[in-house]
DNA sequence: TTTTTTACAGTAATTTGTATGGAATAGGTG
DNA sequence: CACCTATTCCATACAAATTACTGTAAAAAA
């Protein structure tokens, strides 16, 4: 698993921070030529440690600008009922992540959309649709302080 | 704010899904051709639509498999000491997200660590540390359901 | 209608991505 | 030590992409 050098975590680091650097300058930033650098991309793609190169959005600019999190609690917790939960969410494109967790509820959902209006409709018409929901908890986000997608290694 | 017709939300939703498909096909895609496309991504980059282009990787090849969020309560609410707070806990590289939320608590925190006690030391050297936490509730993750971060609209 | 602006297509210049062969380095084995 | 092998790197060259430029047609404004 841990068959990565420092260059690797190098390139790593610059890629989740940037991926539109090119070669060539990655390159020079860790004093080495095009094609190894070249390589090791490729390779680290290959093996799975970079997943896809995606470009971040603006939330508020697209009207998304409401983030609620959505705590779930199942009816029942039989095998297949956790399973079709599971996939009526992916299907459901507000959610923008889910999961299970321990404590008081099964699931936790994070939740985009335009306004408190957007929210009550995608409460009522698609997540009650859902089969097997129990008890649903909304905590309301008043302010992003931080979002990154990158790891810290 | 909405400015944008359908071509540049479609341009959008192919980047933020997969950032480096190149001008050509995704022109080839909108059956435009490459002129057109470039100075629209262009400009979406300028005016902020798109904030940058990032590498996903792999959290549990890079041993950051454990996910907890963790619910902080502060002491007290006076507007220097929430302030302190949000600078501390921005130059934490674990903390991968940062909410100000409504509710029982102030703040929510997604925390991203190798193993329960890499948690452990976590809590104990370096969240602790913040002076004015008041309450701290962690909420482990088991099982992570979705992730994205494609907005959808 | 005339002017201006905007969006698009075509082409050319520049830069970058990608593939190949060979040199340097490191690790292991007789 | 000498040799082998694998790995990593550099240098070069070609293919492909990005970027810039020019012109034209459609749409909007005057």
């Amino acid at each position: 698993m841990e068959n990565l050098d420092k260059i690797d975590l190098q390139i790593l680091k610059h890629l989740q921070e940037n991926s539109n650097i090119n070669t060539k300058e990655l390159a020079s930033k860790l004093f080495l030529t095009v094609t190894p650098v070249y390589e090791r991309i490729k390779r680290l793609e290959r093996d799975g440690y970079i997943m896809k190169y995606v470009a971040l959005l603006d939330k508020k600019k697209l009207n998304l600008g409401m983030t609620v999190f959505c705590n779930v609690r199942l009816k029942e917790h039989a095998r297949n009922v956790g399973s079709n939960f599971v996939k009526d969410i992916v299907a459901l494109p507000e959610i923008i992540e889910c999961y299970n967790i321990a404590g008081d509820y099964d699931f936790m959902l994070k939740i985009l959309v335009e306004d408190m209006s957007s929210y009550q409709d995608f409460v009522m018409n698609k997540l009650s649709t859902i089969e097997n929901i129990g008890y649903t908890q909304s905590i309301f986000v008043m302010g992003e302080i931080k979002y990154s997608t990158e790891l810290s290694f």
